[in-house]
DNA sequence: CGCCCGGTTGACTTGGATCAAAGACCGTGG
DNA sequence: CCACGGTCTTTGATCCAAGTCAACCGGGCG
């Protein structure tokens, strides 16, 4: 059994109402802020920018950001996980990437979104609007820095996932998305777990990676019959992660 | 015909060595200087940077960066193509960029590459040590601004190739590839052109769109077979600009 | 209970990979 | 000036991994 994956998100019981209605008090003791760009803030500069934020809720399937509509405001995200993606004009969908707990969303800053944005499970973020968050950050260069930092992390993620949808077979890549997803939970949550939460559908999974849902399907049954990996509900157990950590790096 | 891709590329002609001895007087009329990272900088400050650089010249492919190891320069191109790429164990390459005149190299600031690179053919770039550049830039929040700018321009059209590694068919690599090379070519170039210039081989276009040589070959001859395209010395012409683009947005 | 939706599985097809051979295009040296 | 060897490109024949299409399963919920 794996906790049901609001336990790790939720940095504040949902029986706490007061860290709704005043967000500054909620940014001070943040679990989430030393993994956010909130980290790059000494407290008074934090609280200022607490005046700027907004928590908001977002149910299941939520839309964030449409691609190409014009969006004025960012998005730190607090609980939950969002995909980022694009739509093709055939209805199909490449998803670029999720966002968890303490990712930003708008790095790009752009009047118009590059991507669509929805949320895969209930989720809550801080939101800024854009203006505002501009001039905030124009006055803070230690915080453009840490923007900056997120910004070449995310570019670096996108270049190691375009090597892997260039060249990868269907099970590297399924294992190569395991891995990566355990990497992003535990740098949230501190300590790592051969336990990977998977909040995400199998066909999400699939545009992520560039297969499609069968393939994902498929792989997942004959790794877990061979007794690599464990399927449980929403997730799955690395039985044998040097094994699975070798066959990745093999090609 | 076309015009060798050199005179594109040189901002100055070979027979004026004093640009190379005498960096900072280059810097001030390079006819980069709008679309590069030097920009963001006022004439003080450029000549300030200019002490700091050291213009290279890297013969067809000279190594610039190994991945992994550790590399402590930092590159702006001035002339020619560089191509970033990872080495996969089993011998295949997945080429993630190709960087023309204007683009940085080591966005990341990391001691050690995340990518090998390597010169396509002879190109020249300016070389600042990443110790003193950090420095420099540490100073200058609007250079941080600009490669923050940057930064965001690469993780976005990182982004977008995902999504046509993900999803697309080789036809639409291909000509999705095209398009792409003819929109950075005229971004430097000012004007665009239907003729793109293609300094790299087969290989490496399809090392950069994840397919193999031959299909990216046959799909070529078969562009041109329908006067879609006409395959010049060192690039291709587009004969239907506005059908490849309807080809390209329509999946 | 029965519907619905997500996930799994099977049978068949296919786009692009692989393997292999033959051109084309150099620069080099006789 | 041409013959030679190397590299890059094109082309053909065959194969296979993953896609497609479709049936089926199973859990949650009205």
């Amino acid at each position: 059994m794996m906790p049901p994956s609001d336990a790790l998100l939720l940095d504040a019981p949902p029986d706490l109402p007061a860290a709704l209605l005043a967000p500054q008090a909620g940014c001070m003791n943040c679990d989430l802020r030393p993994v956010s760009i909130c980290g790059a803030l000494v407290d008074e500069e934090l609280a200022e920018l607490a005046q700027l934020s907004e928590r908001r809720s977002f149910a299941a399937r939520e839309v964030l950001t449409i691609q190409g509509d014009r969006s004025d405001v960012v998005f730190n995200v607090l609980a939950g996980t969002i995909r980022l993606y694009s739509l093709l004009p055939d209805g199909r969908r490449q998803i670029v990437g999720f966002l968890l707990p303490g990712d930003f969303l708008g790095l790009s800053m752009e009047e118009r979104s590059p991507f669509c944005a929805d949320a895969v499970v209930d989720s809550r973020a801080c939101c800024f609007r854009r203006a505002g968050f501009q001039e905030f950050l124009d006055r803070k260069p230690h915080l453009l820095r840490r923007l900056h930092r997120a910004a070449v992390q995310e570019m670096t993620m996108a270049q190691h996932h375009l090597v892997l949808l260039g060249k990868a077979r269907a099970e590297v890549r399924v294992l190569s998305f395991l891995l990566h997803m355990r990497r992003r939970w535990s740098a949230i949550g501190g300590r790592s777990s051969v336990t990977v939460p998977l909040p995400m559908s199998r066909q999400d999974i699939a545009d992520y990676i560039g297969l499609t849902i069968s393939t994902v399907s498929r792989t997942l049954t004959a790794l877990e019959r061979d007794r690599r990996i464990l399927i449980v509900p929403d997730g799955v157990r690395l039985l044998d992660l040097p094994g699975i950590e070798a066959s990745v790096a093999g090609g």
